[in-house]
RNA sequence: GGCUUCCUAGCUCAAUGGUAGAGCAGUUGACUCUUAAUCAAUUGGUUCCGGGUUCGAGUCCCGGGGGAGCCA
């Protein structure tokens, strides 16, 4: 890897600098800086009024009433066109560019004379008013300026931007100055999940904030992350899910609750996996997995609506246009199954032909298979690998088999089912939904034989909960990380995230 | 963790084992409506790090670091 450019003191380079600096961006700046700060006046000190977004102050232009608004903005100078007595530049703020547009005479000599020797990525103020260039452009004609900061390291090139992905990821902030899409997909994950809060808000559920260190790491099946507690001389686990957390607030009579949490997983990297990733996790007391359905269809339907402003959006991977509008499809697992391997291989459930059955169907399908698993597993890879990466349209996969999460409440035809649905879209798990359950004897039982497979320790504490009584609920859980891939065309995990997860960078100091 | 692949100027990229180059950025100059502005001149290199093979290594080999993709 290359390192990254390590600072060194001001004012001992400063000293070091050699004759010919030219071709050193880092010194020459510096020696305007040092330029500036000898005739008196500090960049890094200046503040300034900024009464406009850079879009928010083109609206106020009048079409035929050139130089009437005036506005004061401020932003990163990211484009500059000298013409000798005038120059065009452009500024990056949050919302985007708006170009400038100074004229000597306009300007006055000194304050021009002065602005020449600004650089790219230098921050400044201004203030002026609107106008429209010939080529249609809203254009502020400025009358004065201020740096108020002094950016001692040269912009990526303005071109290409940055397409290193290692610098993309370690050097976010150059990324967003300087590539467009990623500004505006990374902003567009925020106005999502403001969505999300907004339509959970109106539906009257109660946002909460539960530990991330925990005594045990439950709720999930995954590897945690271990820490330790100096002042107590114990160690903590980093929450892998909210779940057990929050069913404990329905115990306690908050009937609509969610979070919107990081949580840590201490697995495997890839672009749909990060090892710290944001999950959201809904409980509504005395619904169930189908009112879940409808409050799913729900955030999508206001994120579409009042994010994206479109219900339809193309999916990165396979090309094809995933439609969110309308009712979606439902489909049952075992239907799935059955129609993936070719015959009737759910009738052999329970059965002791099921497991060598459900072998010689996955083998058919070409899927390797470990030696220790049990017949639910095996049919689960089947649907892991052949079933779930084909469902690019939003589908509810319901009626799942109920070793595969044992917090859920058992279906009343047939016990071997649980009462949940996955949610796929784009070949991705979005959301879990589970009527959730609260029947503590069972919930013990499913716990203990989890435990049994080593997986983790009992949480006996959410076990006391239950038995004081959980109402009957709909619980669901929802990967924002990955329903921002789905809703920004992301291809990776790591492009919707702002810092993902690196091997540290070397530091030498 | 395994396999594949990448790492060259501030950035984006070139370079049969034979003098490390271009565009942008920078520097100097010209230009008062530009749109990757244009024109002229010009500076700039620990080729990720460490070994080896070779008369000669950015290039081949070994080890290490970091990234990406596929698999687990």
């Amino acid at each position: 890897m290359r390192p990254l450019p390590q600072p060194p003191s001001l004012r001992h380079s400063m000293n070091d600098l050699p004759e010919d600096i030219s071709h050193n961006q880092y010194a020459v700046r510096l020696k305007k800086l040092a330029d500036m700060r000898a005739a008196g006046f500090d960049p890094f000190r200046a503040s300034v009024e900024q009464t406009h977004f850079s879009a928010d102050a083109m609206q106020l232009h009048v079409e035929g009433q050139d130089y009437a608004v005036t506005v004061k903005v401020a932003g990163r100078l990211v484009v500059i066109r000298d013409m000798g007595k005038s120059q065009f530049v452009k500024i990056l703020d949050q919302q985007g560019q708006i170009q400038l547009y100074l004229k000597k005479d306009v300007i006055g000599e000194e304050a021009y004379a002065a602005f020449k020797k600004l650089d790219l990525g230098d921050i400044i103020g201004a203030e002026g008013t609107l106008f429209k260039t010939k080529t249609g452009e809203i254009t502020v004609r400025i009358t004065r300026y201020t740096l108020v900061c002094k950016a001692l390291r040269p912009l990526p090139e303005k071109w290409h931007g940055l397409t290193d992905a290692e610098q993309v990821y370690r050097q976010r902030y150059l990324d967003l100055i300087v590539n467009e899409e990623s500004r505006k997909r990374l902003m567009l994950r925020s106005r999502i999940v403001a969505s999300i809060r907004q339509t959970l808000a109106h539906r009257k559920f109660l946002e909460v904030e539960t530990p991330v260190l925990e005594g045990v790491a439950g709720g999930a099946a995954a590897r945690p992350f271990t820490t330790h507690h100096n002042a107590l001389g114990v160690d903590f686990f980093l929450r892998i899910a909210l779940e057990l957390r929050l069913k404990r607030l329905l115990v306690g009579g908050y009937d609509r609750v969610f979070e919107i949490g990081r949580i840590f997983r201490n697995e495997g990297i890839s672009r749909k996996h990060n090892p710290e990733f944001t999950m959201l996790e809904v409980y509504q007391a005395y619904s169930d997995f189908r009112g879940m359905m409808d409050l799913i269809q729900g955030i999508f339907t206001d994120v579409c609506r009042d994010v994206l402003g479109i219900f339809e959006i193309r999916h990165a991977a396979s090309g094809q246009m995933i439609n969110f509008a309308g009712d979606w499809r439902e489909a049952r697992y075992f239907d799935l199954i059955d129609e993936a391997v070719g015959s009737k291989l759910s009738a052999l459930r329970g059965t002791a032909g099921y497991k060598t059955a459900a072998t010689a169907a996955a083998q058919k399908l070409g899927l390797e298979l470990h030696a220790g698993w049990e017949a639910f597993e095996i049919v689960n890879e089947i649907f892991s690998k052949k079933i779930e990466p084909t469902l690019i349209q939003p589908t509810f996969v319901t009626h799942l088999p109920k070793e595969l999460c044992p917090l859920a409440k058992l279906n009343q035809q047939d016990p071997g089912l649980i009462d949940v649905f996955e949610l796929i879209i784009g070949g991705m798990e979005i959301a879990p939904a589970y009527s959730e359950q609260n029947d503590p004897f069972v919930q013990r039982e499913m716990l203990a034989a989890q435990a049994g497979e080593g997986q983790q320790k009992m949480d006996t504490d959410f076990l006391l909960a239950l038995e004081h009584g959980m109402p009957p609920a709909g619980g669901m859980g929802v990967g924002i990380d990955r329903l921002c891939i789905l809703l920004t065309g992301a291809e990776s995990i790591r492009d919707v995230i702002l810092f993902p997860s690196l091997r540290p960078a070397e530091t030498k100091d």
